[in-house]
DNA sequence: TAGACGTGGGT
DNA sequence: TACCCAAGTCT
C-alpha cells in the first residue's frame, strides 16, 4: 500500500460516494423529470434542463404539474424554440422568477440556432446559454451527460457545510464548500451523486430538523447530532422589505376586460397584466373597487383596483372575456385581484 | 458584489 | 403573524 495522501483519500471519497449512492438506490425520490438509479434508460437533456430551470428557488411540488404541462405542450426542444412567446409565457404564470421563461425561450432557440437543435454536452457550453449559471450548467452536464461536475445548489451547500463544519458564512463559503465536495464526485454516477445530495438536503439532512439517526453520511460528520447542525450553514442577516402601493385598471367592456403586456424587463416583464400605475412608497389617493396585499421576495405590495371607462388612446392591449380569464396567464399578483372581482361581480 | 427577481408552503 | 425556505441567474 502506498503511504501517499492520495491513497487514503480516494479510499475515503469513494466510501462516501458508496454510502450516498447506495442510499439513493434504495430512497430516491420518484419525479416525472428524473431517470429512476438502476434504469437502463437515457436521460433527456431537454427534459433535464427544462426541470432544473423550473426548479430554480422553486419547490419541487411547485413544479411538478408546470412541467408536465409544458411537456404535455411541448414534448421536445424543437417544439419548444418554435412555440410562440405568448403561449409560453401564459403556461408560466403562477411559476414567479419570469425571466426564467425568457430566458427558456431565448436558450431553446439559441440551442436550435447555433448546436443544431442538441443541448452542449459540458459545461463550458451549457454556462454560455441564457438562463442557465454555474448550478444549472454542472447539473445538466452531471445528469444528462455523465459529466463529472461539481454541483452545488442549496440543499449541499447545507449538506456539505454541515458535514465537514464550515463556518465560514454564505455566499463566501461557496468555495470552500465546492472544494469540499469536489473530490467526492465519483466518475461512474456523477448525476446521481448529486441527485442524492439533493434527495439527503430535501428529506435527511433538512434546514430546521435534521434527521441524523437515518442519514448515510452520518459517520464521518462533523456536526452529528449536535445543535450545530441546525446552525450551519451560517447565512447573511435579512434586510427589512419595504412596503409599496399601486393602482390596477379594470377596464371593462360588456363581457370583457382590457389586458395589456408587461414591458419584457420590468416587474413581471413580458406577462399579461391589469394595466397601471407604477408602484410607489405612498398610497393612492382613489377610491378602489378591490384592493389585494401581496408579498414579493424584496417588497410587500398594496395594490388597489379602480374603475375606469377606457383603455388610453395610446394603449396596446387585447379585450379579454371576463369568463374565460383563467386562460390569460394572469401573474398571481393579478390572478388575486380578477378573483377578488368575480366574487363580488358573482 | 449586492440587489432585483415570484410564489406557496411550513413553522 | 412573520419569517424562513426552495434544484439560482443576471446585472
Amino acid at each position: 500500500m502506498s503511504v501517499q495522501p492520495s491513497t487514503t483519500t480516494t479510499a475515503a471519497t469513494g466510501d462516501f460516494a458508496n454510502r450516498l449512492l447506495d442510499w439513493y438506490d434504495r430512497e430516491a425520490r420518484t419525479l416525472p423529470w428524473r431517470v429512476p438509479p438502476g434504469s437502463r434508460a437515457v436521460p433527456d437533456p431537454y427534459r433535464v434542463w427544462l426541470a432544473e430551470i423550473m426548479l430554480q428557488q422553486t419547490t419541487v411540488a411547485a413544479v411538478t404539474g408546470y412541467f408536465t404541462g409544458f411537456t404535455a405542450l411541448w414534448p421536445t426542444l424543437a417544439d419548444l424554440a418554435a412555440a410562440d412567446d405568448a403561449d409560453v409565457m401564459a403556461a408560466w404564470a403562477g411559476l414567479g422568477y419570469y425571466a426564467r421563461a425568457r430566458n427558456l425561450l431565448a436558450c431553446a432557440r439559441a440551442v436550435v440556432a447555433d448546436h443544431g437543435g442538441h443541448f452542449p454536452d459540458d459545461e463550458a457550453g451549457l454556462r454560455a446559454l441564457p438562463g442557465i449559471g454555474d448550478y444549472t450548467a454542472a447539473a445538466v452536464a452531471a445528469i444528462a451527460f455523465g459529466r463529472p461536475a461539481v454541483v452545488v445548489d442549496a440543499n449541499i451547500e447545507r449538506v456539505v457545510a454541515r458535514h465537514r463544519r464550515i463556518e465560514v458564512p454564505l455566499p463566501a463559503a461557496k468555495r470552500a464548500i465546492r472544494a469540499a465536495l469536489a473530490p467526492f464526485v465519483p466518475a461512474a454516477r456523477p448525476g446521481d451523486f448529486a441527485q442524492a445530495l439533493m434527495d439527503l438536503g430535501a428529506r435527511i439532512c433538512t434546514p430546521r430538523a435534521p434527521d441524523c439517526a437515518h442519514c448515510p453520511i452520518a459517520d464521518d460528520c462533523r456536526v452529528r447530532g449536535t445543535s450545530d447542525a441546525v446552525r450551519l450553514p451560517v447565512k447573511p442577516p435579512r434586510k427589512a422589505k419595504p412596503h409599496r402601493h399601486g393602482v390596477a385598471h379594470w377596464i371593462r367592456s360588456d363581457d370583457n376586460v382590457w389586458l395589456e403586456r408587461r414591458a419584457p424587463r420590468a416587474m413581471l416583464g413580458g406577462m399579461r397584466a391589469l394595466p397601471g400605475s407604477e408602484w410607489t412608497d405612498a398610497p393612492p389617493r382613489e377610491s378602489a373597487i378591490a384592493e389585494v396585499r401581496h408579498s414579493f421576495t424584496h417588497f410587500d405590495l398594496t395594490l388597489k383596483l379602480v374603475a375606469r371607462e377606457s383603455p388610453d388612446a395610446a394603449a396596446e392591449g387585447e379585450w379579454w372575456p371576463i369568463a374565460e380569464l383563467d386562460a390569460a396567464g394572469l401573474p398571481t399578483l393579478y390572478r388575486k385581484l380578477v378573483d377578488r372581482m368575480r366574487e363580488s361581480d358573482g
